[in-house]
DNA sequence: ATTTTAAAAAAACACATGTTATATAATATA
DNA sequence: TATATTATATAACATGTGTTTTTTTAAAAT
């Protein structure tokens, strides 16, 4: 065996994360990264192949720590939680968030995909969204996620109204949800 | 004086503008642009001070042709053609969009606070808004830039379900104005 | 026709970055 | 204790980029 480890790869990974946050992924380099942990280049190298593989754990640490935000948020209403875990991510890690969307819209992609189906299905069991066909429960889901992906972006890249706090945002989040629906009934008032 | 200009300003920020389009903003070099336009980069250099100020010509060239889009877009509804025409732009120059959504927000706020009192005056006249209050129409018009914002980058992003079509998009974003309009003559009932 | 001038090309410089090659040193094992 | 192993450091290399300097060249002025 040789010298203990002095850098694990998870520090690594850290270590990326917090200039992804501060300065944007596309500002990470080897060097940066090996200077901010005090050490050459080298153990990164011995962890990952190159500086793809670094991004692609990178993105990874990222997702997971989206979904943990999911997790916490919990209030029973899933697609209202949906929202304001993304809203929260785009308020703590707002340069990450907007490097996300903007990069990464293929994985985003592949990963909306696969909720689409479990987000209607609670939708389901809404006692508020009794009576939908799942079409208009769809249409419903995607109002709201293009909302949702509107605020977040706007509160990441500082667009809403200075004033503007997070309980404002989720306010307004709140009350388009109740508009989308609310407009739903009256439709279905008149099939 | 010397041999006949062959590759003008204009042409400059034209060859950079195909780059952006292609391959995004980050990726514009000074070689790239010489490359493209058959040159060596000393014409860039005759015409622009250094790469800022280039990338600034740029963004002007950027902004101008999204006002053009506004421009064409006029149904006599000028909150709806705002969207629309966010919306066009977003289509047609997708990675641009992109970019400049992310990079450069703090040039939207700007310009954003500059729009706000011309749409809520021009809110004013339309019949389809009469007798709700200014902060009413703020509130309406907040989300739907919001909205807006969210489909745009889903259009740009390729985020939509694959069976999305412009006119699918242009048919959500008016839906979604007539539910926050409906929902708020419905609050508005209740005061 | 010659000279001047400015546009453009070519080359060079400085620097950042990914990556690799080599050197150093700490630790386990014989 | 001596040796092998391997994490880490150091240094070097290749490439891409912005920018500057030098050279070439074509049009205009004389």
């Amino acid at each position: 065996m040789g010298p203990k480890v002095k850098f694990t790869r998870e520090q690594i990974i850290d270590t990326a994360f917090e200039i992804a946050q501060i300065e944007g992924i596309d500002s990470i380099t080897m060097r940066k990264i090996a200077e901010k942990m005090g050490s050459s280049v080298a153990p990164i190298y011995v962890n990952f192949k190159n500086v793809d593989e670094l991004n692609k754990a990178l993105i990874e640490r990222i997702i997971s720590i989206s979904r943990q935000l999911l997790m916490e948020e919990n209030t029973g209403n899933p697609f209202r939680d949906m929202g304001n875990a993304s809203l929260r991510f785009a308020i703590e890690y707002s340069v990450i968030f907007r490097d996300l969307v903007i990069k990464n819209g293929k994985y985003m992609q592949g990963y909306d995909e696969k909720m689409m189906p479990v987000l209607i299905e609670e939708m389901q069991k809404d006692p508020e969204l009794k009576g939908f066909t799942t079409d208009e429960l769809k249409t419903i889901l995607l109002k709201m996620k293009i909302f949702q992906l509107g605020i977040s972006i706007m509160a990441a890249s500082s667009l809403l109204p200075k004033e503007y706090n997070k309980q404002d945002m989720m306010d307004i989040l709140s009350s388009t949800a109740d508009d989308v629906i609310m407009s739903a009934k009256l439709r279905r008032g008149l099939r």
